[in-house]
RNA sequence: GGCCCCGUUGUGUAGUGGCCUAGCACGCUGCCCUCUCAAGGCAGUAGCGCGGGUUCGAAUCCCGUCGGGGCUACCA
């Protein structure tokens, strides 16, 4: 490799920098594309520029008006706030390509004009003869040129056989190189890069026109896009400079070209992979903050020694210098870890209301959901008192749903889980049960550290039984589970009369299966 | 087949000729703490694809080789 090209969106050039991501609304949002999304926004805030969203809708027949949508909601859950695009406007656009037919045809016409392009009535046929030929003659298959320099009485001959035709870019005889700003130097020998359609038969245009003309208008500077599209740049470079020919363009913009991220095996994250939609973050409540961070990670790195760090942080330290060649793997396990840590950041009552929804999607929850009050004030008061007990032990905020149900399920549907209650509500657990209710239903204090002390007093010393047999029958009785947060603390929020009723409960269990 | 990109522990990375007996994080294993699970603490596990050079010295430079990936559309 050699040195990558350093963004020259330096100050000291004093031009404006400018980006912009253009996801094409296809299917469901990808990590992938919210990585590549949050590259391009990361450079433009870490250079005072603009983030532009443009969509890449030329595609008709793959693109929906629904995912047009998700990816809007995508870009606002991530707080990827964008300076021109749908819904903001800005003096560029339209942003939306289906949108700016009318440009492209004008775009085409001039480019044809000033013999940059061509008509090619090539058939599918021939087309695919001369690939062959080339690939067996061991050369890169591509267009032959045969319809470059047509005379007017082939092309008054091609149109009387009633062929159609398509506008093809004629490109220059000459190395097309440029510093990749995160590759360094690259570059295609012009045999290896033959003239491509820019509009099809039926008038419509390609990527291949659309792309370099959008970037051209809208003063593009910067391009981070996936690898995949590397192979397209040494075709969009001269496609650029006519562009500037004919005026409508001041600049060929820098190119970088981002690693893949990987799914299982040796693939690009597909649509297989867990975790490869963006909405699955979503459901399982991640924070866009931890997803931030923990997408920043794949093909880069903020420091040696550090990979936890918020959005500010990484603007800040975003130049562009540090970005990785290397595909990465995405490792949800990883991605767990990094939102965890961003879980237990959060302060109490911020966490408390994003646990909210979930609870309520749970039906856990009597709120009304009027102006976002989805609990009301006993419920709210309970999930505060109870963060301390499960933030850090969770990981998505989804989480909460299991760790807190038993404080919040309507007594009636309460239910032990059958396979813990099965091994610990035994015909053993009877006289632990029945020593609990004795010892709490006297209790003067109902709070944690009384409990604490009048179980202790009760079961260990009292009975002679180890912490670990005691308290995990109690926690079964009362949360239904083998695995809940602590027991006093939990016994405290939940309260004494639901609490007894949930022991007499489990007394009666076990009292069966003696 | 052609062109292009890439190759550091299981995963993501740091590393740009000596600071590397290769650092950090996740994972995994064990121990400590402990009412469960977490969190936390401690310890451990495992890597420069391979082969040649250059050099006093190479993960770092050169050549070759192998491997992986992408593109090779009137998709984006």
């Amino acid at each position: 490799m050699t040195t990558p090209g350093v963004p020259t969106a330096d100050r000291t050039s004093g031009e404006k920098v400018r980006v912009r991501f253009p996801p094409s609304p296809t299917g469901d949002p990808h990590v992938g594309l919210v990585r590549s999304a949050l590259f391009n926004y990361a450079f433009a805030r870490h250079y005072g520029g603009m983030f532009v969203l443009r969509i890449e809708d030329t595609d008709a027949a793959r693109s929906t008006e629904e995912s047009y949508q998700t990816l809007l909601d995508t870009m606002r859950w991530m707080d990827f706030d964008w300076d021109e695009g749908p819904e903001v406007g800005g003096e560029y656009g339209p942003y939306r390509q289906s949108e700016r037919t009318e440009i492209y045809k004008d775009i085409a016409g001039r480019l044809k004009a000033a013999g940059h392009a061509y008509d090619c009535y090539c058939t599918a046929e021939e087309l695919e003869a001369s690939r062959e030929r080339a690939k067996a003659e061991h050369r890169t298959p591509g267009y032959d040129g045969t319809c470059r320099d047509l005379t007017a009485e082939q092309i008054a001959a091609h149109e009387a056989e009633g062929r159609t035709s398509v506008l093809r870019f004629r490109m220059p005889d000459k190395p097309l190189a440029w510093n990749d700003i995160v590759r360094g130097e690259i570059t295609f020998a012009p045999e290896n890069v033959q003239d491509y359609v820019l509009v099809r038969a039926d008038g419509s245009p390609l990527y291949t026109l659309v792309t370099p003309v959008d970037d051209a208008m809208m003063q593009i500077t910067h391009v981070l896009r996936g690898e995949d599209l590397l192979s397209s740049t040494p075709r969009q470079i001269p496609l650029h400079e006519a562009l500037i020919e004919l005026g409508v363009s001041e600049r060929v913009p820098q190119f970088g070209h981002l690693p893949y991220v990987m799914g299982e095996g040796n693939k690009k994250l597909s649509k297989r992979d867990p975790g490869a939609a963006f909405s699955y973050y979503t459901k399982r409540g991640f924070l866009p903050e931890g997803l931030f961070n923990y997408l920043a990670l794949l093909g880069w790195s903020i420091a040696d020694d550090r990979d936890v760090f918020d959005a500010t942080e990484m603007i800040e330290a975003f130049d562009g210098t540090r970005i990785s060649v290397n595909p990465a793997r995405f490792d949800l396990k990883k991605c767990e870890a990094i939102n965890a840590v961003h879980l237990r950041k959060l302060a109490p009552d911020d966490l408390a209301k994003r646990i909210l929804p979930f609870l309520r999607d749970a039906g856990l929850l009597r709120g009304d959901g009027k102006e976002g009050h989805l609990a009301d004030d006993d419920e709210w008061r309970t999930l505060l008192a109870a963060i301390p007990l499960i933030q850090e032990r969770m990981v998505v905020l989804s989480d909460a749903v299991g760790m807190t149900g038993f404080l919040f399920v309507d007594e009636r549907r309460f239910a032990v889980d059958e396979a813990d209650g099965a091994k610990v509500l035994t015909a053993d657990a009877e006289p632990i049960l029945a020593t609990a209710i004795a010892a709490l239903e006297g209790l003067p204090q109902w709070e944690t550290a009384a409990i604490d002390e009048a179980l202790r007093t009760a079961l260990i010393d009292g009975l002679g039984l180890k912490p670990k047999a005691a308290f995990t029958a109690l926690r079964v009785a009362v949360t239904g589970r083998r695995v809940s947060p602590p027991l006093f603390e939990s016994l405290e929020l939940l309260g004494r009369p639901r609490t007894l009723d949930r022991l007499r409960s489990a007394r009666a269990t076990s009292a069966a299966r003696a």
